[in-house]
DNA sequence: CCTAAATTTCAGAAATTCCTGAAAGTACCG
DNA sequence: CGGTACTTTCAGGAATTTCTGAAATTTAGG
């Protein structure tokens, strides 16, 4: 790793970090190295100060966008393309809380109100169909205040 | 897997749900078992069901009790441990966001200040340090607000 | 079109995580 | 104690995820 040895530490950390939080090592480290950066970086920045290879940052990269977490600049004349993380940590912030929100709990809802949907009230399952309603609308309730939230934004 | 077929659906969706959550199928699926079930159930009621070895049961129970998310029965005359989820699917919401917290957010907390703390403002990667406080703020501030939440509650 | 710079894809190697059966541990009872 | 019923630990095999280099694809000029 080819840094100053503070943004090192940082940079090790939330490669550390990316496990628990559902990305890999590298993601992580990808995603702190433009945090710090002080300046737009292209793939090939990223290579040389995380030594990893070029292609395994090609898709780290792909997999924050999918996140919504990369903001992208180019600069005229140069056919590469750079990348930032957006300024306002506020808003890097919101985007997590949405795209968890969207891999963590959408897909819950969606099975919980299908199951429910199609299965009859006089089932031999009736208890922990019980169960599985009183977490549905929980859910449903918390997403409800979620969204609420995030509208008066 | 020998459950009933609403119930399957639940564990299934349980268990793919564990990954992006950072627990593993498995622990997702017992989880998944013990909510929807009527009675408290015993490591072997959970083999059962799931068709899991013993052992694999074991490690996950134990797993869910670090998160602090089993509450744990003895039926006086019998040797075995029983074990439910908490009834109040609030609390268990709770827990799990207070140990999320814990797992992904406090040790962050903890790097950050030690960091920052040991550089010195003279550092020549002041401009890194600065993007690094920022962060250390935000995150303070916002666990600030939650600690004050959970004081209501 | 053709070339060259840059990016993406992808098969399989490397690393990590998960799961099992066997063995060891624990606790209770007679 | 010795036996029995249950639980935990753990080495190593199975499964999954991550990473790489080589090849394919894209893109922008000339």
């Amino acid at each position: 790793m080819n840094l100053p040895p503070l943004c090192e530490a940082f940079v090790q950390h939330f490669g550390e970090m990316g496990s628990r939080w559902g990305i890999n090592r590298t993601v992580g480290q990808i995603y702190a190295v433009l945090f710090v950066a002080e300046r737009p970086l292209c793939a090939d920045d990223i290579v040389e100060r995380l030594g990893i290879s070029r292609s395994n940052v090609s898709m780290g990269l792909k997999e924050l966008q999918a996140w919504n977490l990369l903001r992208q600049k180019s600069v005229p004349g140069d056919r590469r393309e750079f990348f930032t993380t957006p300024d306002d940590i506020y808003a890097i912030v919101r985007t997590l809380v949405d795209e968890r929100k969207k891999r963590e709990i959408d897909p819950t809802l969606t099975v919980l109100r299908e199951l429910l949907m199609r299965s009859p009230d006089s089932d031999p399952e009736r208890n922990e169909q019980a169960r599985m309603r009183e977490m549905l609308e929980l859910i449903e309730l918390m997403t409800g205040w979620y969204s609420e939230v995030q509208k008066l934004e």
